[in-house]
DNA sequence: CCTCGGCTAGCAAGTATTTGCTAGATATAG
DNA sequence: CTATATCTAGCAAATACTTGCTAGCCGAGG
């Protein structure tokens, strides 16, 4: 009464299966046995499906990429274009943790074999060059304080989304996470934006 | 030629060892074995210390709080205050990556036992503490721009240090960490502060 | 001063379990 | 029937942890 699935598919399966445990459980459960349990089949099946362990990293890290990165507008206001970007990150934030934390991890990259810190590290910069350059844009069309160091800014707002992710996960926001996903961003966007005029 | 200390010294090497291990090498290296060659003495041993991984768990919990939390002031200006805070720990991000990746990462919390997880969230809850009094103080002494949401502001600020963490670690910061450890807190207390009027 | 004995850190060599991974047999879909 | 997904069974290495013995430290008695 074995299930038979084709190999394709059992690959999708099984990396998703790692980033759920990696997620909820942590890295020292993401093993072959613990997939193979959370998939449905016995642990020695995995490897009929992939080389080794490092060959599914590779997986989750494809998977990931898939599921997180999903083609940031390019088109229209920088800041507009700017705002779909946070609040869709702190979106998946809230309702799929795991995901952000195995980007904003050096841990996982450690666990992700050879390439895996670099190809995380590389996952990170596209979202920082995203930023970057609305944050450019923004300050070519004289959208943002005159006196705003764009660097700066970049880190602010992709850390933006990691203090929300802890805060989240700690239960330390003051209202449900739905309201507070905007209520940061707007309060980070009015003090970027020029707002306000110098005295 | 055997080298004996005493327990109270190993224990700290120990949770000294552990710390850099995982902030070096990774959860994943995190074990008897290798916590015992860093020290210099055989895996078997480090029970004569200790009673099982948990408890070495704890200690590094206890020897990260040590290291940490050093006393923020209480005194004094309140943004001045939030400012030697903020730079105090972008400077243990710059020069102990380990250290703040310890605090900064729910995979670590996963890996330390079943008490982990609340006592990571209780070292991060400090600090928003800090965060949120020093800014709700200088809120009072009307420091901060009106419209102000200091709620948001704490998220931002204590996620300006994990984005900064990622991004020192990156290399993806355009000038030295320690002169950017400056321009970005500059550019968020002048964003928080009311150094404009508005229109 | 020496020396003797209790205390205990240390090591070597175990334990049972889990790790990643392989080989061969079996069952099932096309 | 053919192709292949799956299972069973097994491997060596690593895992956390234990045990028996060794040997260094330190304080008390002579």
């Amino acid at each position: 009464m074995t299930t038979r699935k084709s190999s394709e598919e059992r690959r999708r399966e099984i990396a998703d299966a790692a980033i759920k445990i990696i997620g909820e459980r942590g890295l020292r459960e993401f093993t072959a046995a613990q997939i193979a349990r959370e998939v449905g089949i016995k642990d020695g099946t995995i490897f009929r499906h992939f080389k080794n362990m490092n060959e599914i990293t590779g997986a989750v890290l494809d998977r990931v990429q898939e599921l997180l990165v999903s083609a940031p507008r390019s088109t229209g206001d920088p800041l507009e274009r700017l705002e779909s970007f946070v609040l869709s990150r702190l979106h998946s934030v809230a309702t799929q943790p795991g995901l952000q934390s195995l980007i904003f991890s050096d841990q996982i990259s450690h666990a992700l074999g050879d390439e895996g810190p670099r190809r995380v590290a590389a996952l990170r910069d596209r979202g920082r060059a995203f930023v970057r350059s609305c944050l450019c844009e923004a300050a070519e069309k004289d959208l943002l304080r005159d006196d705003l160091d764009i660097e700066s800014a970049v880190v602010l707002v992709t850390g933006m989304v990691m203090g929300f992710l802890f805060a989240a996960k700690d239960e330390a926001l003051p209202a449900p996470v739905g309201e507070m996903e905007k209520r940061v961003w707007m309060t980070l966007r009015s003090m970027l934006e020029r707002t306000q005029v110098k005295s």
